[in-house]
DNA sequence: TCTCGATGCCGACATTGTTGACATCGGAGT
DNA sequence: ACTCCGATGTCAACAATGTCGGCATCGAGA
């Protein structure tokens, strides 16, 4: 169970905490998803993703307070760890190295 | 159901389909994905895979008698159909547009 | 005929994907 | 202080996908 393949989904999760880097709470998580790929992700999609990943050791989190200017509650922040990272490199290269000798097959429209 | 996202091996074995062209069949697509990603794949999950994958209207099937020079029993080759192609476009495109910015966090090594 | 390798197919179970409900916290307004 | 409300977090349940290992069948050749 230690290094199984990612699932589609979960890739998309691991991306998208590398994108918000410090700021990768949630709700964060889910906006970044929608709005560089377009397709709606429901809510708890995202929690049990990232607390999945989490279990697997890909995903590390920590609390934090409601500080600086804004928001109100407490929110928690997930960063990738080194074995997620290192997850995540095998399965795009993967895609990355099939993809390869059909790219015209492939381009868009 | 209709265009639901595809999973990771789904994309896997319609890549490896479209690699195989004509060839296409079962143990070949196996050999196709392995060889590419060197990840181990069992048989069956090949067999399954493309099952579902024609039964969502992904792939497309013909029962090919044993002619030509060599094999002896009957083989049942797939192809990608147009659906297929497109799904298969999106899956990739969303992976790509994710990947935009944080190029330089997944390099090899 | 018997055995063998290659091929196809299936049942069972593990993992991942997805939804919708429910709980909780703080802030705004009264 | 109280009530409402939006934002956030958590969970249970079910659907879809991933994976394995076994069994059946076909043809080739001993």
């Amino acid at each position: 169970m230690a290094s199984g393949p990612l699932g589609e989904f979960e890739v998309l999760v691991l991306m998208a905490v590398l994108h918000l880097g410090e700021g990768a709470y949630p709700p964060a998580v889910r906006s970044a998803i929608e709005g560089r790929t377009g397709r709606p992700v429901s809510r708890g999609a995202v929690y049990v993703t990232l607390d999945r990943l989490e279990s697997k050791r890909l995903l590390a989190s920590r609390l934090e307070a409601a500080e600086s200017v804004a928001a109100g509650r407490q929110r928690r922040f997930y960063r990738t760890s080194l074995r997620g990272l290192q997850a995540l490199r095998r399965a795009l290269s993967a895609v990355q190295r099939m993809r390869v000798g059909i790219e015209p097959l492939l381009e868009d429209r």
